[in-house]
DNA sequence: CGTACGTTTGATCTTTCTCAATAATGGTGG
DNA sequence: CCACCATTATTGAGAAAGATCAAACGTACG
């Protein structure tokens, strides 16, 4: 299986690498791999399926059985409380593993649910515990993902909790721009965002209402500009500024700025 | 070294058990682990340090070479923003692993500062990423202390991002009680809160002023009493209603209400 | 015993929310 | 291909939670 040709979207006319390929090349844009452990992960066993946008992929107190990777397609991490708003966590991304969370604690403490239609590859859940105790190195990848996680969750917190609106919602442009930009699925100076306004308000923690006006002023200030959801970045520079946005949160292999070597 | 006998922590008056052992324990609340496994926790080498209140643990864009254990005390992760305000990302508890974090992945995206004095037990990273490679056991149980870190994190998105104010500290409070209990290190009916108003509300995303104003309609509505930092449970079943308070999220072992099995 | 830090209180101001209505847009069936 | 419908986006007016500014009061500690 682990050569079988590319896939083809059906009618999304994405056309779709060897899943696996896919998810070994996210493990390695952080973490080193012998080709034995390349080998073994891209012989894990797998299951495509092709689900329509806003299905759930895994729903809050579900006993996942298998760690699912986004093959194409966007999905989000959210929570709801009790009184019914909703909280949007990550979004995933094409070569996102959606299910380490899951995976090694049981029973998930939140949803994921798709933003477009895509292509998901299933893992059996015992297949990927087995390979990761078989394959220390490949243990240490799942650890640097999931901390990557962490990181980018502290910045959420820290976005939500302490910038304003319009620097908010500056903030999630530029870090999708910069992860799509460094899995090659936007360019520099653009992206399609795949969120409704409605959808950026539960990630920025704000009203619908309120990000459409921060949109706007941000487009008035030669920022960005905008056709519908397709975002143009007219100023990155600024962009970046009003966002205090800074990469390194990101752990994105290059660009490394400046390292302060510590005691 | 395993059984090298409990050290006393001189001004402090707490007494500290083996280091190791306090973090041995922590990782088999959520993971089992084999006799050797924990043999070999128990080898590794250590250096306690004896630090004051407001040490810096880790400052952001440090590259850490050591991991360390909080032995005793109270430390917290936080974020600066660029306009200065800060976030309170978590706050460490005794026998809380801080480092996991920058121990695989080099630069640190942010800061740990202590809360009050404490003692903190320094591993070697070459010593601790051995062994997590030696022995994939102990990788899984470290892949758990972060996973569960993440969740908790999610939690506080939540909880910043779509609670209320009277809300946030309630559940802030919540998530104390439960876990200092979990670790033996509070009653059920209260605790001696580790932090400052101000520091209350670098967590919870609000101003100081407006933390000390929900706290006393909190204890006017009959929730909690408190003498200063030490807050006592009057009504917590009514606590956890109004902060929207389920424990799931801690991965806490018992009590899990109902799990719901997926497909 | 005074100094610094933390807590408490009041008055006012601002950001963002809420409610409500209208205008685009894209997808669907005929 | 076109009309219709359900989303999604946009705009306005008023309300509210929480911030800000300012000051007084406690309390612990050197």
């Amino acid at each position: 299986m682990n050569l079988a040709p590319a896939h083809t979207c059906g009618s999304s006319k994405i056309s779709i690498e060897e899943p696996l390929e896919i998810f070994l090349r996210e493990l390695q844009t952080h973490s080193p791999l012998s080709s034995d452990d390349r080998d073994a992960i891209l012989r894990l066993p797998i299951r495509l399926r092709r689900l329509d946008a806003h299905s759930y992929l895994v729903r809050e107190g579900d006993i996942p059985i298998h760690c699912c990777i986004l093959v194409s397609g966007y999905a989000y991490r959210q929570k709801v409380t009790g009184d019914g708003s909703r909280q949007i966590l990550a979004v995933c991304i094409p070569g996102d593993a959606i299910d380490f969370q899951n995976m090694f604690l049981d029973i998930s403490d939140h949803a994921v649910q798709l933003l477009t239609r895509a292509v998901v590859a299933d893992i059996p859940r015992d297949a990927m515990q087995e390979l990761v105790l078989a394959r220390p190195a490949i243990g240490v990848a799942v650890i640097h993902s999931t901390l990557i996680e962490s990181s980018v969750l502290r910045e959420w917190v820290v976005n939500v909790g302490r910038r304003d609106a319009r620097a908010r919602i500056a903030h999630i442009l530029c870090e999708f721009a910069v992860r799509l930009e460094s899995r090659g699925l936007a360019s520099p100076d653009g992206f399609e965002l795949p969120m409704t306004q409605e959808q950026l308000a539960d990630a920025t923690s704000l009203t619908p209402v309120h990000v459409n006006r921060v949109l706007k002023t941000l487009q008035a200030d030669g920022l960005i500009s905008r056709q519908r959801r397709n975002i143009q970045f007219t100023d990155w520079r600024a962009l970046q500024e009003v966002a205090d946005f800074n990469r390194r949160y990101l752990h994105l292999p290059g660009e490394d700025e400046l390292a302060v070597a510590a005691i």
